[in-house]
DNA sequence: CGACCTCTTGAATGAACTCAACAAAAGTGG
DNA sequence: CCACTTTTGTTGAGTTCATTCAAGAGGTCG
């Protein structure tokens, strides 16, 4: 399976990261960086299908993203599996086991991905001693709250066409601020996938990109899409109810 | 209007609190607690209607609910307003704020509330001193998110009866936490924002509830809850389809 | 007591779902 | 490298559940 995003081959350092700046190390000195370095473990590739972790297992060790794409799979209480959300490099992945004390997703990469390791309690220790550190984790945390609030919204009160556009815009958008390109790009994940993550049947997913294709707003050859109009995929997001 | 849950009159001081054992002070010692309770503005009481803050206003304050509740209410870009949640005595208020440095939504009492007021940056700085006190703050954050994210799937997949139960209980379960009664409780928010907020037209909340007292699994009067049948109301949620 | 707002009820519409079949791509093994 | 299997994606037809629109009932407050 072909990557989606390149990937980042620097050495072992979030000074030589080159997505270092939408990251942890945002706001700490040179300093202070080489001490979080120390507590980060040399980055781990996964292929895609791999699991970082499974919902359930100790809560312990904080994921950061160098390169590839991954999801967080949730099985509610009778079953059903939920795709909370993809993550793209530059995200920390696991945050939401610290108050468990349990991941409370599994995560699983979606094609070849690597990932930098930390322990959490470790970090947060760090956190005491260097106080940029500390703000950057709760910027984190907030932010990512933020996002799912968001993306609650999105999946509620909006149109199939609506959900389907809006996902790709934000795909864009989280691309574009990643240096890659915000109007083509490939789709690290399958139909289903998005459908589960925007809450429809496989086979609306499916009509519905028929249909932005159709109207010449997308052009799509199988997980590889070209945002032809922005402003028409705006539009339908926008457009009232 | 009546509020749903008794005004807590203890004096000003977490550690005299009744529901400090739900908020920031969760493992912080009798020592630092007094360096918090020093960052502490005298609890401020609400009126239904009234707004703590509002969207967009720049961020400085945390609150912290001492009695009461309130909702986070949410202007889309396109002016639909959306119940991201409704809050509780116990819980942090304002989080979402951190990282965008304004708040992203506006907090408006639903009966008469009273909150505790803080600096975030002077707690923020206060964290780096109290490692106990930077932990909750982590814990809080994740439990936010995990709770946001849990929200999110059950207002997708199910279906309108499935919402309704979900909601009920959960509100059931937070007040249980609180020390209030599970099965009796007043609802402090309208059918319409219960409808905003599980994403249903309001008329469908109507008709769901009165299903519900039809079948003897609640006792509705007004804004009055009673669970009649606990286990129909989790087999309703339970349901699989 | 009347005005206003919230809530309820009914009937018709419609958007997305289910189910079923088919097509295409990716993976497997001789 | 090609046939085979498996997985993933597409298309169509019929159904269902929640919505919309409209009207009426019930509370609440001046």
């Amino acid at each position: 399976m072909q990557s989606t995003i390149p990937e980042n081959n620097s050495a072992h350092s979030c000074s030589h990261c080159a997505i270092s700046q939408l990251c942890l190390p945002v706001g700490v000195s040179q300093q202070e960086l080489a001490q979080l370095e120390a507590l980060i473990n040399q980055a781990k590739v996964y292929h895609a299908g791999d699991y970082a972790h499974r919902q359930g297992d100790e809560f312990n060790k904080l994921y950061a993203i160098k390169s590839g794409t991954l999801k967080s799979v949730r099985v509610d209480e009778f079953g059903n599996e939920h795709i909370v959300a993809f993550h793209l490099p530059g995200e920390l992945v696991g945050l939401d086991g610290i108050y468990p004390e349990k991941y409370s997703c599994s995560v699983v990469a979606l094609d070849t991905a690597a990932m930098c390791e930390m322990d959490y309690h470790k970090l947060s220790d760090l956190c005491s001693d260097i106080p940029s550190l500390q703000k950057q984790l709760f910027r984190i945390l907030s932010r990512d709250m933020y996002e799912t609030q968001w993306s609650t919204l999105n999946n509620n009160d909006l149109t199939a066409e609506q959900r389907v556009a809006s996902f790709i815009n934000n795909l864009s958008a989280r691309f574009e601020v990643r240096g890659y390109s915000a109007t083509q790009f490939q789709l690290a994940m399958s139909r289903q996938d998005i459908a589960n993550h925007i809450s429809l049947a496989p086979e609306t997913v499916s009509r519905v990109l028929k249909r932005l294709k159709n109207n010449k707003v997308l052009d799509i050859q199988n997980r590889n899409i070209s945002i032809l109009d922005v402003e028409a995929l705006n539009d339908i997001i926008q457009c009232q109810n």
